[in-house]
DNA sequence: AGCGAACCGTACCGTACGGTACTGTGGATG
DNA sequence: CATCCACAGTACCGTACGGTACGGTTCGCT
C-alpha cells in the first residue's frame, strides 16, 4: 500500500501556506521580535483569530512555518550515473556550493536564529525539528555520494557519518555561525566557489582512494 | 593614579561584576527570556535604578556581560618551546579539546544564543564583540602555535588564515550549532578527546611536511 | 432565497517587561 | 552630631504582546 507522502506533516492548506510564507518574509525582514501574531495577521490579512484556530499558539505557528520551509526544499536525488574520479569530485564541488547557499540564504538564517532563540526553554523541539528537516536531509544526499564514491572505489572511509562529518566541517568551518551572529552574508557568497574547490581538494586528500592528488 | 589595564573595556567595580555574575547565571538558567531587568536585580539584590545607572540600559547590560566573561578567559600563551613532530601534534590535540571544551561550555552556549538572538535588528554589535573577544583570542592563539610549525619545517601553508579555517573545520565541523540549537552538549562531551585526535591526524595529513602531498 | 461555515477586522483583557521616580538607610567624612 | 552619598527596595507608568470574544461579510450548498 502507498503511504501518504507526508505522514508527519499537517500539510497545511493553499491559504495556511500563503499565510505562512508571509510570516516567514516577515521573520527574514525583522527578526523573531517583529514576528508577532497581530503583525502576522495584518501581513497576512487575515484575523489573528484565524491565526489561533488553525495553528493552535505562537509556538505552533513557529513549528508550521519551519515545516513549511522545509518542504519547499527538494530531495534533490543524485541519479545514479558511473562515478569517475572526475565526475565524483564535481558532485562534490556542487553539493559543496548547494549546501554554502543554501546555509546562507536569508530564510535559513532566520529560521535558525529563532530556532537558537528557542532552544534555552525545554522542550521546544524547534531545534531538533530543523536538525531532523534540515540537516538529515542535506546528510541524505552527502551519504549517497559518498557511498557511491566508496562503491566505485574512489574514496576510502570505514564510517559514513565520520566522513561526512568530515566534509562538512572542511567546506562550512564557522562560516555558519559567523553568518548567524551577523557578518554580511551576502559579501562572503562570492567566495562560495573558490572555497567549496578548496574543501573538495582537501577531502579528496583525505579521503581519496587515488595515489596522488588530483586538483584542477 | 594607576592605568586601567583594558583601555577598551570599562572594568567595572568588583560590585558590578558580581552583578554581571549573577546575571549571566541567570542567562545560562534561563535563556534571554529570563534575564529580566527585574529578575538581575532581585538576584543581585541590587536596585533596577543601579543597573540602569551603571550600565545604562538592557543592550549596555548585555554588552557588560559579554565583555566581563570575556575578561575571565585567560590568553593562554604558548611558551615558545622547541617544536617536534610529537610535541606539535600534542599541542594541537590539546587546542583542539580546549577549543571543543569552551565551546561546549553553557556560558558560551548562553552567551552565544544570546548575541544571535540580537543579531536579526541592526546595530546590535553583540556579534562582532564576541566574534572579536571570543574567536579572535583563541585564533591568535592557533596563529601562533600554526606559524612556530612551519617555522619548525613541520607544517607547510601557504595563508595561515586558510590553514586555521581548516583546522577549525576538522576540529568543530557543525558541533557547536547542534549544540546551540539544544542538543545535549554533555552527552557529546566525552567524545571530545576522540574527536580532537581525529581531526588533528587530518590536519596534519593535509598540512604537514613530513611526508609528501603537499601544494598551494 | 435561506442557511451555515469560514473568516476578516477590531476591540478587548491580562500580563509582563523596560524604564523612571521616590523613599528609606547604612556608612563615610567633616 | 550633622551632612552627604551611594545604594536597596518598591511603587509606578507606558507600552506591547499573547490570547479571546464578537459583530459583520463572503461564499458555497441546498
Amino acid at each position: 500500500m502507498q503511504l501518504a507522502a507526508h505522514p508527519h506533516q499537517p500539510d497545511y492548506s493553499p491559504r495556511q501556506n500563503a499565510v505562512l510564507d508571509c510570516a516567514l518574509r516577515l521573520l527574514v525582514d525583522g527578526g523573531e521580535k517583529a514576528l508577532t501574531t497581530a503583525g502576522v495577521a495584518r501581513a497576512a490579512n487575515c484575523s489573528k483569530e484565524s491565526l489561533y484556530k488553525w495553528f493552535g499558539d505562537r509556538d505552533g505557528l513557529l513549528s508550521a512555518m519551519i515545516g513549511f520551509q522545509a518542504s519547499k526544499v527538494r530531495a534533490f536525488e543524485d541519479d545514479a550515473e558511473i562515478l569517475t574520479a572526475v565526475t565524483l569530485r564535481e558532485h562534490l564541488v556542487l553539493f559543496a556550493r548547494d549546501l554554502l547557499e543554501v546555509l546562507a540564504g536569508d530564510v535559513s538564517l532566520a529560521l535558525n536564529r529563532l530556532a537558537i532563540g528557542q532552544a534555552s526553554r525545554e522542550g521546544s523541539k524547534l531545534g531538533s525539528m530543523l536538525q531532523e528537516r534540515g540537516r538529515r536531509q542535506v546528510g541524505k544526499r552527502a551519504g549517497a555520494l559518498l557511498e557511491a564514491g566508496r562503491r566505485a572505489g574512489l574514496l576510502a572511509f570505514d564510517d559514513r557519518d565520520e566522513a561526512y562529518d568530515t566534509l562538512y566541517g572542511l567546506i562550512v568551518s564557522d562560516l555558519h555561525l559567523r553568518m548567524l551572529l551577523g557578518e554580511d552574508s551576502g559579501r562572503m557568497a562570492k567566495d562560495f566557489g573558490r572555497r567549496a574547490e578548496r574543501a573538495i581538494s582537501a577531502f579528496l586528500r583525505l579521503y581519496g582512494h587515488q595515489k596522488g592528488s588530483v586538483q584542477s
